[in-house]
RNA sequence: GGCGGCGUAGCCAAGUGGUAAGGCGGGGGUCUGCAAAACCCUUAUUCGGCGGUUCGAAUCCGCCCGUCGCCUCCA
């Protein structure tokens, strides 16, 4: 496989641009993690299932991949909610972590290198801030450092605004010690009886920015390749990220290429705790495979807000639907034996093998231009219409030729959907039917499905069609489907999660 | 008020200079004992509006409208 150029639109310069990939060492990428002190919803899985698809599909591009993601457990959110609780700051954050962990692992998310946690890096954190105020870009008022923005001349590069323009509209009051009402705080004394670790500037935590470029930079070095996280980062989180990091280094770019990723909405806007409007990842997770749910999440470009409603799942749903309908098809070919003397069975092959290719192609080059998920899937789905439409022609043949190239077409597809992660890793059948569904354990059911499969079998043979009727519909309330193809009866879950 | 994104069929969504992918839904057919699934045909003379550049614009430029986000320790 010959590889174009990979593009991406680069917040920073506003402009999709080439990206270089590194030959002689890993890919290095940030992304933003969570900020653990509530349940984690979707507009958390977003991120994580879009930046898995990019290392998985950089992987199978050649590049290996190193990827960091933060754990902000030191927050002034986290510490509220502890209080709300009763419990302690850092077992608050271990809690929500460890559900976020869970989901992450429900999700597919295989890709996620590091997860340092900000309490785990205070050092590093201190180290930078004193490195700031020895070069004049930190100054200290009380027990307290803020980072001076006059000293960067390219503050405001990010968000395209000036640090006068974001002052003008703020609705916040200004801290008056500060210098310029745009500086914000790398280390804050504590309030109350917060957690807090001793400094040269008395005890204290740190303040929100600083762990990044410091955990960043301790990880990936200086210069790395993608920063991940969502728009609503832009400002002020990833603008003070670049000033400090920038200034401590004396040194450009701090990040090669910045990449913001759109907001998922419900009904009434960005989704989020205030709005109560959110959906956890548990409950649709519980609703929903996971393929299903990466499915919806990356059906739009990763760039765009994306709506959540019941009947988008629904859809998400149908089409994994046809992705497993078509491998199973594939699957059924595949087991049986191929057909002697077949006319034309070369120019079939071919004409199979060129789906593959094409279906493989389009998907790629969806992938490099900006991670367009949505255009890889319909060079997926695209596939798997082809290939339905071959097999289900009416002089269709199964060659050897012909056969073989269906398990390249087949191999294609999966590499695809493992890459999106929306390949069906479980089975569909066993997996899906848990003890709720006919009362008995899988292998147990399975044998019994089997079996009532060959009662009707034979029912249909007679054409005592009512009994054959009865179990497929006696079946079907149990969410067993029977479907009867030419090779044969086909057993289906239409189970939702 | 400032900055940025977005606006494509009933719905979701690709398409960034060469004449509108795909999916869902709808309509018609094929297959089937009947179904289901699948397949085939069909469903936007036009891309929020108005101007401009160009042989040619959904694509580039300007203005306007709508919408979302940020300017609040939010992914």
């Amino acid at each position: 496989m010959k590889w174009l150029v990979l593009r991406a639109f680069n917040t920073l310069t506003g402009r999709k641009e080439e990206v270089d990939l590194p030959k002689d060492r890993p890919v290095r990428i940030y992304v933003c993690g969570i900020t653990p002190y509530s349940s984690t919803h979707l507009g958390h899985a977003r991120p994580a299932v879009f930046w898995d698809t990019v290392a998985k599909y950089l992987e199978y591009r050649g590049n290996e991949v190193y990827m960091v993601q933060n754990v902000t457990d030191v927050n002034e959110k986290v510490w509220t909610r502890s209080q709300l609780e009763g419990v302690g700051e850092k077992e608050l954050a271990r809690r929500y972590n460890r559900e976020y962990e869970d989901v992450l692992e429900d999700l597919g998310i295989t890709t996620i290198d590091e997860y340092p946690w900000v309490s785990d890096h205070i050092d590093e954190i201190i180290d930078m801030v004193e490195a700031l105020i020895e070069q004049g870009h930190a100054y200290q008022v009380d027990e307290d450092v803020f980072f001076d923005v006059s000293t960067f001349e390219r503050y405001g590069q990010l968000s395209g605004q000036s640090p006068d323009e974001l002052v003008a509209g703020a609705r916040v009051e200004v801290d008056e010690r500060k210098k310029h009402p745009a500086d914000f705080a790398l280390w804050k004394s504590p309030t109350e009886n917060q957690p807090s670790w001793p400094s040269p500037w008395g005890q204290g935590r740190p303040g929100w920015h600083i762990e990044c470029s410091a955990m960043a930079i301790k990880f990936l070095g200086f210069g790395f390749d993608f920063h991940g996280g969502g728009t609503d980062l832009i400002f002020p989180h990833h603008e003070n990220e670049i000033a400090q990091s920038e200034a401590y280094a004396d040194d450009s770019p701090f990040v090669r290429c910045w990449i913001h990723h759109g907001m998922i909405t419900g009904e009434d806007g960005k989704m989020s705790k205030s709005l109560g409007n959110f959906v956890t990842a548990d409950e649709l997770l519980s609703e929903y495979r996971p393929e299903v749910v990466r499915h919806f999440l990356l059906s739009a470009h990763y760039s765009t807000p994306l709506k959540y409603s019941e009947e988008i799942m629904k859809k998400s749903q149908r089409a994994f639907d046809r992705l497993i309908s078509c491998v199973q098809s594939l699957d059924q070919l595949l087991d049986s034996n191929p057909e002697e003397d077949v006319p034309l069975a070369d120019s079939e092959a071919e004409e199979v093998y060129a789906v593959a290719d094409e279906m493989k192609r389009e998907f790629c080059s969806a992938m490099d231009d900006d991670f367009n998920t949505a255009r890889a899937l319909a060079a997926l789905f695209g596939g798997v219409r082809k290939v339905n439409g071959f097999i289900n022609t009416p002089d269709f043949a199964l060659s050897a030729d012909v056969k073989q190239a269906l398990a390249d077409v087949k191999d294609q597809l999966e590499i695809c959907s493992r890459i999106l992660g929306v390949w069906p890793e479980k089975g569909i059948l066993q997996d899906d039917a848990g003890p709720d569904t006919v009362g008995l354990e899988s292998e147990a059911q399975q044998e019994l499905v089997q079996l009532l499969i060959e009662v009707r079998q034979e029912a249909r043979e007679k054409k005592l069609w009512g009994i054959a009727d009865k179990i497929r519909d006696g079946l079907a309330e149990l969410n067993i489907r029977l479907e009867d193809t030419p090779q044969g009866t086909r057993v289906r879950s239409t189970r939702e999660g």
